[in-house]
DNA sequence: TTGTAAGCGTTATCAA
DNA sequence: TTGATAACGCTTACAA
């Protein structure tokens, strides 16, 4: 069931291979008469060009690949998306990878990538993953950085403004009513720098002092049943020194959601008692109980610029003139019951 | 930055090129000496080979495809961690793809990955997808169904028993002490009838009458603030006619999510005053309030099974000569808080 | 055990 | 406007 090939359409047409080849290039050096005839039966055919012919003598295959810590994600997988919709656009085939936040992983992927002979790569590396070796890639192919862009690479990148992000949601805790604000960190992740001091400006905008204790760093990748265990600890303890109008921001996704469960089984009231609101991008956040407050990353805005970005450094022949930039997009604030205004009685 | 070829290394070593090929495919007739020469060489130069050049003659690619409809989804999701598993140790290239349930980007798609040369497909086909297509393509290259398996196509197919999830499920809620189940289903969706049919079964064996009323059909596709709206009126509704003891079954993941939150919003008390379990594969389940009891489906092992498969297919040579068959992998019940059982003075 | 040469399907160069 | 030919990198008869 093999396809036909150009050779077989030259036969039957009593033409050339490479007029045949030209036609469906629409060269300007075949003649209109021609370029229809073989059309024609190239349809008619079902003539699909084979790609590795093609890669092998162009070196080019028309293709892009997103690499991505995990699939899984929604954050992530919203990436893709994003990607998916430029790439389309832009006549280019896009395949997916997930690295699975592993250094060894990526590098093989990289290296069978450039073996495939991708065209591009978009990467949102994994956290260890070394720039020295991102840079080698860079040489062979060219790259931009998404979402985690932190690695000294000299090419485009696309991230996200956590610090404003984490500032608007500590201003909009504030602003429902809230002076003690208890921020949960992800231990070892790292966001958690830009959103503290996005947490600390918006104290400092509205005269609340800041106080270290009430920062906390866990390890959101143990089990459901510790970190329940680890939270209930904390946020008991913490709760005994915050005085009032308490909020809660969380930093990563799992423990702001753990953190509600918690909440709900000491019997604390949200909003009433304690305002939550956690950086995310899953539509769960609408089905919480109470509904969750949440930053969303605008990441398929972030998949289509990388995209384009890339094409941009693919298309242009001179890279090394061409001047890395630096494209930080600002979150949006989604806000629902979680984080409801005080009555102003109190 | 091109890679080192055959021909170059050939030239360094003087020797031949196709000496030089056998060497590194371990082939019976070169010396041991010549292979460690060679092998030498070509790990010192970094040598890759070139998938196009190897692909075109040899007509494969080493590389299997996924296809399902929605990367994002969870269940999907981890299909693909399951396949990506057993492709590894399996030594194939694995890509993933999604068709967003869509039938035409699922024709092209297809189209794409057998110019591709692809030399197996693993396919969850969108609802509405052709048989007849399919087949076709099951005829240039062998493809296993998975997840989705009522398409009549001869060969493997690898599913979930619906009706034992289903029934499963109905006997837990029965065993929790309920005798009025309300069954949410989401509308046009293929487990439909399994599910309900597993529903009927659990009922039958307790000797509890099937009540048609208590089955509703909605469009989980709408948006999330109509589709609580008309939840909260189905579920008002229902309550009425049902007397007690009440359980939830929701087949649909966002329909079970959102009837936990319509059912808080109501001011009603899950597990006291209904029970509910749904189908999911996401780990929020645990993060609901309460949390939720559900049906998990074994996707990670069904995605393995599916490269097992498909390999198997694309060693045999006479494909025609193999007998297709249909793997249905049972699914596991995950209790939670959501069905505990009532206090037995009720 | 090694080498020669043909060919996979395509495009590019140059000549007709 | 068309066609012959070489070349991309690799494998594989077949010859040496």
């Amino acid at each position: 069931m093999a396809n036909i090939t150009l050779k077989q359409l030259a036969k039957m047409l009593g033409i050339s291979v490479s007029s045949v080849s030209k036609a469906l290039n629409d060269s300007h050096e075949i003649s209109e008469e021609t370029k229809i005839k073989v059309r024609k039966l190239a349809k008619q055919e079902g003539y699909r060009p084979n790609m590795f012919g093609k890669s092998l003598k162009t070196g080019r295959t028309n293709t892009v690949a997103v690499i991505i810590p995990y699939l899984a994600n929604p954050f992530q997988s919203q990436i893709l998306e994003g990607a998916h919709q430029a790439a389309y656009a832009n006549d280019y085939k896009l395949i997916f990878i997930q690295s699975r936040e592993d250094q060894e992983i990526e590098r093989d992927l990289l290296h069978s990538l450039i073996d495939q002979r991708i065209d591009g790569i978009i990467i949102s590396p994994s956290a260890n993953s070394d720039p020295t070796f991102l840079r080698a890639i860079n040489e062979e192919v060219p790259i931009v950085l998404i979402d985690r862009i932190d690695f000294d690479v000299e090419t485009h990148k696309i991230g996200v403004d956590n610090e404003r992000g984490a500032f608007d949601a500590t201003e909009h805790l504030i602003a429902s009513g809230r002076r003690d604000i208890l921020v949960l960190n992800g231990k070892g992740l790292g966001v958690t720098q830009k959103r503290t001091s996005g947490y600390q400006k918006a104290l400092l905008a509205n005269y609340i002092p800041f106080r270290s204790e009430y920062i906390v760093e866990i390890d959101y990748q143990q089990s459901k049943q510790e970190m329940a265990n680890e939270l209930r600890q904390i946020i008991n303890e913490k709760l005994q020194m915050m005085p009032d109008k308490i909020g809660l921001l969380g930093n990563t996704d799992v423990l702001t959601v753990t953190a509600l469960a918690v909440l709900a089984d000491l019997g604390i009231d949200v909003p009433n008692q304690v305002a939550v609101i956690g950086f995310s991008n899953t539509e769960a956040a609408e089905a919480m109980n109470p509904s969750l407050s949440t930053v969303v990353q605008p990441a398929i805005e972030m998949g289509r610029l990388g995209i384009e970005k890339l094409i941009e450094l693919i298309k242009c022949k001179n890279r090394n003139q061409l001047n890395p930039t630096i494209t930080t997009l600002a979150p949006i604030m989604a806000l629902r019951k979680s984080t409801k205004v005080l009555p102003a009685s109190s």
